[in-house]
DNA sequence: GCGACAG
DNA sequence: ATCTTGTCGC
């Protein structure tokens, strides 16, 4: 009875938000010079919650890490299916706080428009950061009862994923013999700009781009230095 | 009761 | 997300 009612809450904010969604790039490629890496890795602790926020953030032409911050916390907020921009936000905008660099992308581990409301973590964030921002997921998220069509297993192929006539994100091949990545607009960049970005920060080594891939290591090495700690 | 379910 | 070892393959 509880439940029902934060979802009813958080649905007609996102609502509210949602509004004012762009699918536009405001910038021009030429200025993306840092893009940051976001994620959390969670552990338990005293019969409570506790998660770590890691934002790595990356020079773009050299690919070379510039700055990363954390930040340790409880969380109190229960991860719900599509509400996940309410679980992870406060952890991550405290971490933004502490950054001295001023990251001109945010990419997120999770999906942007491609979600139910067009607002995954990706969008949600980007009305908080205001910067452009895009949503890298590992695995999809099925929206509608439509499934996504499989890419060619090439580098770079993708499909997109069509919802009711509209493009919410797409399936890509980072890279050959992988399974592909979901990405998608956060907020204030084109699909095709997002995909570039994501595709310029894919190395040999991983499926996923350098950003949300380091960012996730360092939440994970985080961890561990606290645990050793207590 | 059963299946779904970003992280 | 997290709980977890070895193991197959490049």
């Amino acid at each position: 009875m509880e439940v029902e009612k934060m979802i009813l809450n958080y649905t007609s904010q996102q609502n509210e938000l949602r509004k004012r969604i762009s699918l536009q790039n405001n910038f021009s490629e030429d200025q993306i010079k840092l893009v940051a890496g976001v994620d959390i890795a969670y552990w338990g602790e005293n019969n409570k919650e506790y998660g770590v926020c890691c934002i790595q953030v990356f020079d773009f032409c050299s690919k070379k890490l510039v700055e990363q911050v954390d930040y340790m916390d409880e969380i109190t907020t229960p991860y719900i299916s599509g509400f996940l921009a309410f679980r992870e936000l406060p952890l991550i905008l405290e971490a933004v706080k502490k950054l001295k660099t001023n990251p001109n992308l945010y990419m997120f581990d999770g999906n942007g428009y491609l979600h139910k409301r067009n607002m995954g973590i990706a969008t949600h964030a980007s009305f908080y950061l205001e910067k452009p921002t895009i949503g890298v997921a590992k695995t999809y998220y099925k929206i509608e009862n439509t499934d996504f069509i499989m890419p060619e297993n090439r580098t770079g192929a993708f499909t997109d994923i069509v919802i009711e006539g509209e493009v919410y994100g797409r399936a890509l091949r980072s890279r050959r013999d992988v399974k592909p990545i979901f990405v998608s607009c956060g907020n204030e960049i084109d699909l095709d700009t997002a995909t570039k970005i994501t595709m310029h920060f894919i190395e040999k080594d991983s499926r996923l781009p350098i950003p949300t891939r380091y960012a996730d290591l360092a939440t994970h090495q985080a961890r561990k230095l606290h645990q050793d700690d207590v």
